[in-house]
DNA sequence: GCCAACGTTGGC
DNA sequence: GCCAACGTTGGC
């Protein structure tokens, strides 16, 4: 079992986009980055549980929770001329990019990112290493733990 | 294989 | 809208 942050846009998904969804589950599509994309590929499994993170809005933090519910498959918009995630280097018989369905699992308190960055015990976390842009980081078990009781708080 | 230029991300 | 930081591209 892994665990991870995943960011999204709230203008495009937000979590209660999630929540509203045809079996409260979305395809993961539009990571253009290898190693998010490696994440999302070999890293991920099942069941694996994440951090449903709201970015590029006016404050960016965790919203919810969601679960992996898939097994890796190509990711659609890179071949649609008209989405602005095509890719017109990809084709089908290699894709580039890969993705996985993740289902709602819960939202929670917003949990910003400000908030985040003031606990000393998740100095380490991935996402608020300086510059980090990656979409998709793993959380250790610890860090998991610890957001989760702050979660539980308030 | 290097590295400069460029485009993108994402917080502020 | 700004800009720091990063990833990718492409010439050499």
């Amino acid at each position: 079992m892994h665990y991870w942050l995943m960011k999204s846009e709230p203008d495009e998904v937000s979590i209660d986009d999630l929540a509203a969804a045809p079996g409260q589950s979305v395809p993961w599509f539009g990571v253009r980055n290898y190693q998010a994309r490696n994440f999302m590929r070999n890293g991920m499994a099942i069941g694996d549980l994440a951090f449903f993170y709201h970015s590029g809005c006016a404050e960016p933090g965790i919203a919810g929770i969601c679960e992996v519910c898939s097994e890796p498959y190509p990711d659609d918009t890179q071949f649609a001329p008209d989405s602005p995630y095509f890719d017109a280097k990809s084709d089908r018989e290699k894709p580039r990019w890969w993705l996985r369905d993740v289902r709602f699992v819960s939202k929670t308190r917003y949990l910003p990112l400000a908030e985040l960055r003031r606990y000393p015990e998740l100095a380490n976390m991935r996402l608020l290493a300086r510059g980090n842009r990656l979409s998709i980081t793993p959380l250790s078990a610890d860090e998991w733990a610890f957001i989760n009781r702050r979660l539980a708080e308030n």
